[in-house]
DNA sequence: GCAATATTTAGATATTTGCCTAAATATCTA
DNA sequence: TAGATATTTAGGCAAATATCTAAATATTGC
């Protein structure tokens, strides 16, 4: 899980609000569209770049692909961020 | 302090070192510049992307213009970041 | 006030990003 | 296997971003 390209992926507003949607639990790809005014091909490219930053997970279930959050990512993406900032007395670098 | 600007100042490796080389205390430009093979012009304009964020504060020193972190920075963006997640059980949303 | 130093602003260029349409791939059902 | 549905890949375009050089602004010290 590289720090580039998690905050990369949270810098979109439109990927933000795709892991909020799947705060509630795994949705297939089709269920996450219905909330945005976006193709499927532009929401496709979204779902690469939160998975190139494993920020979700995916399964085929069938015809559909079914997007789940990867549950170990809060407490990663919290540690970057302390890393960033230096809280908890930690020096070591994420880069 | 909105998400969509602390994300995307996040989001630029060159931010994120500059603000690692706050961790240690407050800095003029020219000093954080040293670290970088870039130019001050373009120093200055991730300096702006910073403020805007509010990530960090600026004080004139004299000649020097000096940076440093807003203290209350780490608190606020794990904050943002575990809304994105729904760690904590709150339902609010950051925008 | 002038020259020197520090930083920002303006304007230009190259790269990256987000979106689209069209086509390809995968799976299901008849 | 053919047709329908779901999702991804490919290719292209426009807007945003990161960088540069040159010029402007602010402050110091003589």
């Amino acid at each position: 899980m590289r720090q580039q390209d998690v905050f990369k992926a949270m810098a979109d507003p439109t990927r933000r609000a795709i892991l909020k949607r799947l705060r509630g639990g795994a949705l297939s790809a089709g269920e996450i569209g219905e909330a945005f005014d976006i193709t499927p091909a532009s929401l496709s490219h979204h779902f690469a770049v939160l998975k190139r930053a494993d920020l979700v997970r995916t399964e085929r279930r069938g015809q559909y692909i079914v997007y789940s959050l990867n549950s170990t990512v809060v407490e990663e993406v919290t540690r970057m961020v302390l890393d960033v900032f230096n809280a908890g007395g930690r020096e070591a670098g994420g880069q």
